[in-house]
DNA sequence: CCCCGTCCTTGACCGACGTCAATCGAGGGA
DNA sequence: TCCCTCGATTGACGTCGGTCAAGGACGGGG
């Protein structure tokens, strides 16, 4: 259960590293920061339930949250894990639509909660940082752009899309080859791909046998990256 | 062919009715359009190619272009078509990133083609702007993260969703029920569903046989609209 | 040391759906 | 009027992948 230990300045550290405005100034966010409403909830809480209408959006202050869809049949799509100043909801907020998807504390957590108009008025205040919430939202568009196509590919090339992007950004070079730490469990990738564990296991075998890559627990030492690169294509290298 | 009697206001009609800077003053949209490079292309022209990088965008002034995804094996997913006054590529050329998707005109076509920093310098001239930009970016974020759940639905659920969203838009009643003009042919409708024109014949007769509608050249006749509601389930009413 | 919970893997099965192919209108020229 | 083409429909078939079920492997607690 959460404790109500973090003080301002907890909170103040959150907002200042959110990407949306980190063109503010500390003055600015120090006001926002005077705005917010803090909650605290317990792990599974569920923040953010698709569907409603969204009116506020928050950034998360400890903790991490879970961005999903929950399919009609109970199959879960998970979009994205928030952390420490990532900002949740901010999209439907800013669109005025209802919420797109659903959000859960991942962990115990507290969020710092903030009205759709503050960040129209810090904007006004802080014309620069216009600048940066359009950057984040046009690149959240391009992101859900590549989600939405991956899952027209069939999951051996989603996975190794991941691995290969996954190995460029983590990997680490060691004698047996291209280590390359998952970052959550199996399970959790799995729902990131729009599949099921026993599915990605499969696909993962697939690789495995054709010496593409070993599987280890919470990582995998890729031996071909080209391979990689060549069965997720419509991923590229930047 | 394309011949070039787009004189200066046509160009800033469309420059005019775009949604991204509906809040500009007159004054500023002919700025635009000064900076503006028109191109003319024939129908099927590749305008853009999913992948490579962003730089500048566009503004449709005459015509509909096609905003899809190649799959690997030829499959194609259509995200959007846009008309007159739609931009085209402005997501990835915000962001700085490489285009997400290709974009082929569909029909002979006109283009106003901008440079990703005059629409910085609008908003910095017309602060008002920002917020009609950001708002709009918001609801394609919300626009694709609908469409990346949609794709983890089967076919029927997708088609039933469309449908309904589809008769609470444009839908006409009439004494022999509520008629849905499908606004595109069904193959048009299939690749934007994600799917082939077969498995959507399949799922339309399938409604057929479930009295759900009549199925027609061009349109259908919803006779239970709840039932398209309850099997898209995951769509709501706005 | 053993037991048990959690995570992962593997096998068997089957439903959804994409592909191939044949058929059938509905225009549109010549 | 006769084709010829294009879009739509339907059948047959194969494969991808999700579900169910049965083990392993690891790790913590008694």
């Amino acid at each position: 259960m959460p404790v109500s230990t973090h003080r301002g300045p907890e909170v103040l550290a959150a907002l200042r590293s959110c990407r949306l405005w980190r063109a503010a100034s500390d003055e600015a966010v120090a006001r926002l920061a005077a705005l917010a409403r803090m909650q605290d909830a317990d792990r599974g809480t569920v923040l953010v339930q698709e569907g409603d209408p969204a009116k506020r959006f928050g950034v998360v202050v400890y903790g991490r949250a879970k961005v999903y869809h929950l399919g009609a049949d109970g199959r879960v799509l998970t979009f994205e894990t928030a952390g420490t100043g990532d900002p949740i909801a901010a999209v439907a907020s800013l669109a005025g639509t209802r919420y797109p998807a659903t959000i859960e504390a991942a962990t115990d957590i507290a969020v710092a909660w903030l009205e759709r108009e503050d960040i129209f008025t810090l904007i006004e205040s802080q014309p620069a940082v216009a600048r940066s919430v359009i950057t984040d939202l046009a690149a959240r568009v391009a992101n859900m752009t590549a989600v939405a196509t991956s899952l027209s590919m069939d999951v051996a090339a989603r996975v190794a899309a991941y691995l290969f992007q996954r190995s460029l950004e983590v990997g680490h070079a060691t004698p047996e080859g291209l280590v390359v730490d998952l970052g959550m469990t199996k399970a959790e990738l799995a729902s990131s791909l729009g599949t099921v564990p026993e599915t990605l296991s499969r696909a993962l075998a697939r690789l495995r046998d054709d010496n593409v890559l070993e599987v280890r627990s919470g990582d995998v030492v890729v031996k071909d990256v080209g391979a990689l690169a060549r069965l997720g294509s419509g991923y590229s290298e930047d």
